[in-house]
DNA sequence: TGTGCCAAGTTGGCCAGCCAACTTGGCTGC
DNA sequence: GCAGCCAAGTTGGCTGGCCAACTTGGCACA
């Protein structure tokens, strides 16, 4: 059975999704194609039907099948991005996509924290904050700016760290800092004077922003963020349907 | 009991999930604050663990509570979106909002569909689509150009709408036409002679792009969408986390 | 005093089963 | 031929139960 490959971290729905995914993504139901019922599928892998709803519940939250009752489920397409955790991280999800992360620490200071930062980070009057501006590259490539505001407790571990650090998140993690909830923003804004230097744009020219605000599991804010991304290099996606829904970060979009 | 109240559509989960909502919003359980245990919410709630759970997993879904094992849930936030339906109809967003939704159809013609076309909305060679051009105001003010192909089922309902009809998936729903699934892409374009002049801006000056594809439960297409909003009208919102995510749409984003 | 262990509490995960709502295809009867 | 009915198949929803993994606070002990 598929399901001895250690693909999924380790609960049997995550196996079956990530089983199915893949047969899926294969095409061995093909597009537009309609899946196996849950009964089938349940005793295929050997769970109960209920394992089986968990792990749909997932594929229909990345778009991957639809879900109706009275009918088999349908595939949506057959090329996605398989998973959005990646939208927790740059590092990540470069590498998941084959390109080389990298990153250049520009400025890293400490001060205390205005009105705006001590909402947004949830911290008493007159708390500091690590306030760091970093450019990030895609094989080489200049593609994004990033500004991040850290609580003391983050930031004080953020600044022992070498500036040419490529990942902030995997070296956070090892000391405890979990970053597994946030809450994005995207618009436009012109470049400013830092921007145009870095990304090597004309200043006032237009810049895709994500306003990030990341949590670890208890809600805890620890990080506070904004990334400008030169328009062409990154494009947002999103499912979403009155059941629920998945979000992913592509480059080159290809129109 | 509150369930009583006939809030949500009719199965218990999502009662439950509706009167949590309520009591978190309005601030009972505080910011911050933490939710009774899932075994005490069901005998309260007179249902099993599993259907709370179900109705907890939505609120985690939209970014509400956290969840993590062995400690109570905590409350992300009191005040937020409700409901991310809304991101499938611009009438239906700006409604919520308070703000009162206008469009005029500037053109809609009939035509062969091109490759590009034929792909997204799964048509057969030699297929015909209905391509509409609108320009979608807030309260009288012009925010958004939209460019919408429809396959010719589709399409032939909407020939038929008057040209100023307010909104277009509102009359479609009810012949049958249903809107419930959608991929969205945003990135930054630049304003063509068109844009500029529905929008009354420069050419080439930065829009912010959503192109979106919708199906209705069967995952068939119903739309095709290309949407250029101006820019700090309206601003993309998610919320996601290893678990599931949320997506919804803000206007005028105070920063 | 402080450190480490332990038990209670809590959520994650899985199962087996049941019924309801809905879709579909075939059959019956006109 | 066609319309309508019906039964089988399928997913949605809910129950009750069980165990594992994890967190937290208090207690025992050094």
């Amino acid at each position: 059975m598929a399901l001895d490959q250690d693909r999924a971290t380790g609960s049997l729905y995550r196996k079956v999704a990530a089983d199915l995914r893949e047969a899926i993504t294969s095409g061995s139901y093909g597009d537009a194609g309609r899946l196996p019922a849950e009964g089938a599928l349940a005793e295929q892998y050997g769970v109960s039907r209920g394992t089986v709803r968990q792990a749909l519940a997932v594929l229909r939250a990345d778009g991957l099948v639809t879900s109706r009752r009275g009918t088999r489920r349908v595939v949506l397409g057959t090329a996605r991005v398989q998973s959005f955790s990646e939208l927790l991280s740059f590092t990540h999800w470069a590498r998941s996509m084959g390109e080389e992360p990298g990153g250049r620490l520009e400025s890293l200071v400490r001060r205390p924290a205005d009105a705006a930062e001590r909402e947004q980070l949830r911290l008493e009057p007159g708390s500091e904050v690590y306030v760091t501006l970093r450019l990030r590259t895609l094989s080489g490539t200049p593609v994004m700016v990033e500004r991040t505001v850290y609580p003391p407790r983050v930031g004080e571990l953020v600044a022992q760290l070498p500036p040419d650090v490529v990942s902030h998140t995997e070296p956070l993690r090892e000391h405890g800092i979990l970053f597994t909830d946030a809450d994005h923003t995207i618009d436009v804004v012109a470049a400013n004077a830092d921007d145009a230097r870095l990304l090597t744009c004309r200043r006032g020219s237009p810049l895709l922003r994500e306003k990030r605000r990341t949590t670890d599991p208890t809600g805890t804010p620890v990080e506070w963020s904004q990334d400008r991304y030169l328009p062409g290099t990154v494009a947002f996606s999103i499912h979403n349907s009155l059941a629920s829904s998945a979000l992913s970060r592509h480059a080159r979009e290809s129109d």
